[in-house]
RNA sequence: GGGCCUGUAGCUCAGUGGUAGAGCAUCGGCUUUGCAAGCCGAGGGUCAGGGGUUCGAAUCCCCUCAGGUCCA
């Protein structure tokens, strides 16, 4: 009867899921605010969405918990101006990818349906929310859910037990130790100290069928078993623990108390759609189908191949069901990734990307798939997730999803490539010496130098009868990682430290004043020296000043940050640089002079010579961008910029090098766009409609909830919102632009190239610096008619002629030094020694190219031919032997004979058998050494 | 943050202290009805950059840069 019912609720796709959770718990915050005499019609937005995978903060590579955008608005600082929030956000997460496929759960990228309460309603309210949204609204039957509280956790229990009686009496709120219902787990006895809370879980009971009963309370994870899947976790933040790290310490309660939500949205598919596993949902099925469906084609295109067998084969010879899992859930995964801007490279974000990408990739391989596959499965991905709302960068560029992950793929199977070649050549050496087993050692380089999989080589020895010298592998992994870990300066603290996090609790982020003046008035509110908060600094002292307005751009956005001055009327600090975190804008400079306190007033004054270099770098950058759209194509994405005052850089994709013509183009778009001096409009608006407006938005980027719109160019008259291609540049920026086109005055790309594979590099200089580069060139060119003595025109003629004559001289060169000795003259000197030419003699003064092209002449004509040829240069001597086939045989040995005669020079020397040389220090030993030489020489060819 | 590998002609690479090479590509000539191709020949190199050791460095050592790869 309960299947009936749950089969039923499963005819809700995962779209109207998620919805439904937003605006279930919004509907609850609402009504519990009104109940508290709040004005309704002053709420804040409290769905809020997603942030992007790449988290701001440096602390951690991906976001990897559902709360991670709320990490300020928990400690008191309410970045999102709401008290209460709830959001379905995606998360990254990599430490059990092992599991995925395996188990009924893990993943490495996955959804997490929170909500939260900073300070605002607490436990009784989220457990009888929740019970009421997976209940009622989610329609879950009663009896299939268990929950489990802190063991000492009374309230909890008690609240468990009045809001639904029956899971007490059927003992179905269960007590878990501090490793399992605490956060962090195991704090109350081994730490850390700060903020911590019991938590409360809520189960789904998939069935006798999956009977590894995993309520038991026990902290061995192999009892974490797939009969009970864990659904929902509320965290209740309520104390603040002190004391000994190991070792009890004391909970005091936490006046503001803290709600932290977190339930997986795929648990959730299983729970509604009675799947065994999360990769059996909706979410995942459309992938695996497509899987499928590509094998059977691979299989009909191939004539049957896949080593003849079909799926059913695959299955039996690999494992094929969780491989066809993992590949689920890492392209899903990694077009999650990429669409937030990540690329696949060997550092950060990037690597574990490729990770995950290359494992999906091993996978495929197993099953039987040749080549790239995977780029294949991303617009399932998309259209199965294109319908959320908070994931329309999937919808936005899916040709460059696809794209990066081909270009991982076949990158990869370049490496196994190169990897493969150096392990056939260990196993033919194996073989040939008779040996069974791979050195580990090897095996392992293998692995770390190349990136050849073990399990590849594992295979590859298995088909060739031998094996692999497991523990050896194991204990070259072990030393490496142990190396690695010992030199490492990562640190994986969710929480950051310092004097910023300690400064930023409570306050409001600075006010940009930026776009409208140079010159404003503020007032201190911290001042950091050397990484500590100070009330006041001294002449002299270097600092970073926080003020609460400011009209100094702090770095971002490829721009670099503004230089000026802050006055006081006791003192100047001068601003080296600005940067921006979190908001804040951070004035990092030196007090020339008088001192400096907190909570003084100060006029900042910008650099507006800088500043102004700097607008119009940027102003072009986009003007740039619009030009390459149009002369390369709509797949041009920007990668990347830097906007400095003297130049601007711009990283674009794009899979070709620029041709001649297209730079030609890009200048003289950019520069009509100059000359026309259309105005410059900001509009300020939001991200929704700056789409719609055509705005185009930096690929993976992260945007609050008010934009810049910047529209540049032609057509400007047309009204806001008017349609993109009604002027020539529109896009999402928080930089500082010029006012008119033409104040960018004169534009010129300097060089065109590439910053990595498929991104293209253009710099490029504006103003003034464009100006004197014109100069310089002018100049260059000037200064060449003076040279060569030619008319500008003709100077490209001019100059192709002289290095072909350069070439004929130079070869000429030679020929003649090796005449002026007269070859004739030295020729004649050669007697007939045996069956071989013998020539000694010495040659004047030549360098060893010289020397060498009279060899090669000499014996051109006298074969074969022994010779022997002494000179000088640079008041060194030089020996240089020659010795035909005939003489090698009879066992002169040119290296040998060379390095005995360098010693009368005072030097050594040395060679082949049949050719050799040596230098020396001391040239009046020349005609001992070609005295013995020849001497040697005569006795030799006897 | 650290380990290892690589960087040589337009491309793919060989070259373990002694005259910088091969294949492909390019250009020219010949052969062929044409194509595919063949034959002969030519051009093309800061041996990633810098410093050092040495009589002599693509080669050995140190530093820098770039790419690859693994770990943290």
């Amino acid at each position: 009867m309960q299947q009936t019912r749950i089969t039923n609720m499963s005819s809700r796709t995962h779209t109207e899921v998620r919805q439904a959770f937003l605006e279930f718990f919004d509907r609850k915050f609402r009504e519990y605010a009104k109940s508290k005499g709040e004005d309704p019609t002053k709420f804040p937005a409290m769905i809020l969405p997603s942030s992007s995978l790449v988290p701001d903060d440096q602390s951690t590579l991906f976001t990897s918990a559902g709360m991670h955008q709320f990490k300020d608005d928990f400690t008191g600082n309410l970045k999102h101006g709401t008290k209460r929030a709830t959001t379905c956000q995606k998360c990254l997460r990599t430490p059990d990818l092992e599991n995925v496929g395996k188990t009924a759960r893990h993943h490495t990228f996955f959804e997490m349906l929170g909500f939260f309460s900073f300070g605002d309603y607490f436990k009784k309210e989220a457990i009888a929310w929740i019970w009421e949204f997976y209940t009622k609204e989610m329609g879950l039957s009663k009896e299939k859910l268990r929950v489990s509280v802190y063991q000492d956790d009374d309230e909890a229990y008690e609240l468990w037990q009045k809001l639904e009686p029956r899971l007490h009496e059927r003992r179905w709120i269960y007590r878990f130790g501090e490793n399992d219902n605490f956060w962090p787990a195991g704090s109350p006895s081994q730490g850390p100290n700060g903020v911590c809370g019991p938590c409360s879980e809520i189960f789904y009971d998939l069935g006798e069928a999956y009977n590894k009963p995993a309520l038991n309370g026990a902290d061995d994870p192999s009892n974490n078993g797939d009969r009970f899947m864990e659904i929902g976790n509320i965290v209740f933040t309520q104390f603040d623990r002190s004391g000994p790290i190991p070792g009890k310490g004391t909970l005091t309660p936490l006046p503001a108390k803290n709600i932290d939500f977190g339930g997986g949205m795929e648990r959730l598919m299983v729970a509604l759609e009675g799947v065994p596993t999360t990769l059996d949902t909706s979410l995942f099925m459309p992938v695996r189908e497509r899987l499928r469906k590509q094998y059977v084609e691979g299989v009909y295109a191939n004539g049957g191949g896949f080593g003849g067998g079909g799926w059913e084969y695959a299955v039996e010879k690999a494992d094929a069901m969780t491989r066809e899992k993992r590949i689920a859930d890492h392209i899903r995964c990694s077009v999650f990734a990429v669409a937030d801007g990540v690329v696949p490279s060997n550092e950060k974000q990037g690597y574990i990307l490729r990770r995950i990408l290359r494992r999906a990739y091993r996978d495929g391989n197993k099953l039987g798939f040749k080549g790239p596959f995977l780029h294949k499965l991303v617009r399932t991905v998309v259209e199965v997730y294109g319908g959320v709302p908070d994931y329309v960068n999937l919808k936005q560029n899916p040709a460059a999803i696809e794209n990066t992950i081909r270009q991982e793929e076949d990158a990869f199977d370049k490496v196994l490539q190169r990897g493969l070649d150096k392990l056939s050549s260990y196993i033919a050496d194996l073989k040939k010496r008779g040996a069974k087993v791979l050195d580990g050692a090897l095996a392992f380089d293998l692995h770390s130098t190349y990136g050849l999989p073990v399990d590849v080589t594992r295979d590859e020895l298995g088909e060739s009868g031998l094996a692999l010298d497991e523990p050896g592998f194991e204990a070259a992994f072990e030393k490496f990682r142990e190396q690695s870990r010992a030199q490492s300066a990562f640190s994986g603290d969710v929480f950051e430290k310092g004097w910023f996090s300690t400064f930023k609790v409570g306050r409001k982020p600075t006010e940009f004043l930026g776009y409208e003046t140079t010159r404003a008035a503020g007032t201190v509110l911290g001042i950091s020296h050397n990484e500590q908060l100070v009330d006041y600094i001294r002449e002299g002292s270097t600092a970073v000043v926080v003020l609460d307005k400011s009209p100094f751009y702090g770095e971002s956005g490829g721009q670099v940050g503004d230089t000026g001055v802050l006055i006081t009327p006791m003192g100047r600090f001068v601003v080296a640089d600005t940067k921006k975190r979190e908001d804040f804008i951070l004035h990092t400079g030196k007090l020339e002079q008088g001192k400096l306190s907190v909570g003084d007033t100060v006029e900042g004054v910008v650099d507006d010579n800088r500043r102004n270099q700097i607008r119009a770098n940027h102003s072009a950058t986009h003007l740039l961008h619009a030009a390459l759209r149009r002369v390369l194509g709509e797949h041009v994405q920007q990668r990347g910029s830097e906007v400095a005052p003297d130049r601007m850089r711009f990283d674009f994709t794009h899979p070709k090098s620029i041709t001649w013509e297209e730079r030609v183009e890009l200048e003289r778009l950019v520069n009509e766009q100059i000359q026309h001096n259309a105005d410059v409009r900001t509009d300020v608006t939001d991200p929704e409609t700056a789409r719609k407006a055509g705005a185009m938005a930096l690929f993976g980027e992260k945007y609050g909830d008010k934009v810049r719109v910047l529209s540049m160019g032609d057509t400007l008259a047309a009204p806001q919102g008017a349609p993109a291609n009604q002027v020539f540049s529109r896009e999402l920026c928080g930089g500082t632009h010029v006012r008119r086109t033409g104040d960018i005055g004169l534009f010129r790309i300097v060089s065109e190239g590439s910053s990595s594979a498929g991104v293209r590099r253009i710099e490029a200089v504006t103003g003034q610096s464009a100006l004197k580069l014109a100069q310089a060139d002018s100049e260059t060119l000037l200064r060449m008619t003076a040279l060569l003595k030619a008319p500008a025109e003709k100077l490209l003629e001019r100059v192709e002629a002289m290095a072909k004559e350069i070439r004929e001289l130079k070869s000429g060169a030679q020929k003649a030094k090796a005449a002026s000795i007269d070859l004739k003259q030295l020729a004649a000197k050669a007697r007939k020694q045996g069956d071989v030419f013998l020539l000694v003699t010495e040659v004047g003064e030549a360098d060893p190219a010289e020397m060498l092209t009279m060899v090669d002449t000499l014996k051109q004509d006298m074969r074969p031919l022994a010779v022997l040829l002494a000179a000088k240069s640079d008041g060194k001597a030089t020996l240089m032997l020659s010795l035909p086939p005939e003489a090698v045989k009879r066992g002169l040995h040119a290296g040998k004979l060379v390095g005995e005669l360098a010693a009368k020079v005072g030097g050594k020397g040395g060679g082949k058998p049949e050719f050799a040389q040596a230098g020396g220090k001391d040239p009046a030993g020349l005609p001992d050494a070609l005295k013995l030489g020849l001497e040697r020489l005569e006795q030799g060819l006897k």
